[in-house]
DNA sequence: TCATATTTTTTAACAATGTTAAATTCGAGT
DNA sequence: ACTCGAATTTAACATTGTTAAAAAATATGA
């Protein structure tokens, strides 16, 4: 077998052991939460002995990275399918910002993650710049719709972006208080308060 | 020495010995950040073994709440230092959001603290619903402020409480993007984008 | 003042966490 | 069969929050 054969076969392999841990991560994420996906625990569901996770990743935290990669991904796709099906820049504007609200509504393990995430994590082994720089284009990737659809309405390169941002912590905002339970009142729930938030944008960007 | 004199002395040392403790955990907390402040370094600093904390306080996150607790209310004092300063409702609703914008910036250690507890706090003796409950109202209370000025720009009592959970949404999103280095475009800032969101609520309110 | 309760603090341990180094097993290539 | 390297385990470490039991300190009553 050629050298280059072999090499591809090995990296396979490796790969595929890879992703079996990252199951088990999601596994056990999505049965005990962020709290109960311990190394010890992710390496029982996968299988393995704990430090055997150490020969395949840096980290937990690097885990937990891979796993909010495709989380984000995900994320993406559903935007992205919100999205295609509008036809105009004001219901692509608002169809992408539901989306991404919806879906860490619908998905509060992966909010969990993100929140996690994105606050720095944990001490020492603390995500790296360079993660922390993919996964923020990866987040900066999935909200691309909104820059575009406020850019088709008329919005200058560096306004869309502000309003993306703008809209993005918004959406964070009112997650964290959901999902603390923190938001009960008068039947109005975080949706509708999303979303009228973002009829707001979308009005006054037209007034303009 | 009567009795009820007996228990006032007795309880007074005790409260002094809490205040100590907090104290130490305030100090720590400063310093090291959140993660530095663990119950053994607080009781380092408090100059007490680890185990002697039990004595005062159920857990950690006891000692947590309770800064968290005085954080709140200086928040309160912030927020109604600024309001008293203001001629109309509408710098009223003003001055509040970006006092309480003002304050977590200023103090990013609240913030840390304010978003660890809220999010859920530490696995099995978390936080509890009475102490979630009591730091709920406090902060509800700190926000007066913000829905007593929509009250008095017209709004209605349910609509002035829904405009304040999500002024407080906004900000704490943008709080959160701009503590994770997640903001940096163009020379706009987070308190920019702050202030902008709370001028288009005061006009919207107008404009009815 | 002495003995006795009571309150406060320490000592010593537990279980669980993430992580690492050294030893071991495993698997393919020669 | 042997060897070399990759993959995994074993066993430990340090750190965390927490608890039970012993000890010290303090107050109480005679």
């Amino acid at each position: 077998m050629a050298g280059a054969q072999r090499f591809e076969r090995k990296q396979a392999v490796s790969d595929h052991k890879r992703a079996l841990i990252l199951d088990a991560a999601r596994k056990v994420f999505e049965q005990e939460g962020l709290d109960g996906a311990s190394l010890r625990a992710i390496a029982a569901e996968a299988g393995y002995t704990p430090a055997a996770l150490y020969f395949h990743f840096d980290s937990k935290e690097a885990i937990y990275a891979e796993v909010l990669r495709v989380s984000i991904a995900r994320l993406q796709e559903e935007v992205e399918r919100a999205v295609a099906k509008t036809r105009s820049p004001a219901e692509k504007l608002r169809a992408a910002a539901m989306a991404f609200f919806d879906f860490y509504t619908e998905n509060p393990r992966d909010l969990d993650l993100g929140f996690y995430l994105f606050r720095g994590g944990m001490k020492p082994h603390g995500l790296g710049k360079e993660r922390d720089k993919q996964l923020n284009a990866a987040l900066a990737s999935a909200l691309q719709s909104i820059s575009d659809a406020a850019e088709e309405l008329g919005a200058k390169r560096e306004d869309a972006r502000m309003l993306t941002v703008d809209t993005f912590a918004h959406a964070a905002g009112l997650l964290l208080l959901a999902h603390t339970h923190r938001i009960r009142m008068f039947g109005a729930s975080a949706r509708d308060l999303m979303e009228q938030y973002v009829e707001d944008r979308i009005a006054r960007m037209r007034g303009r």
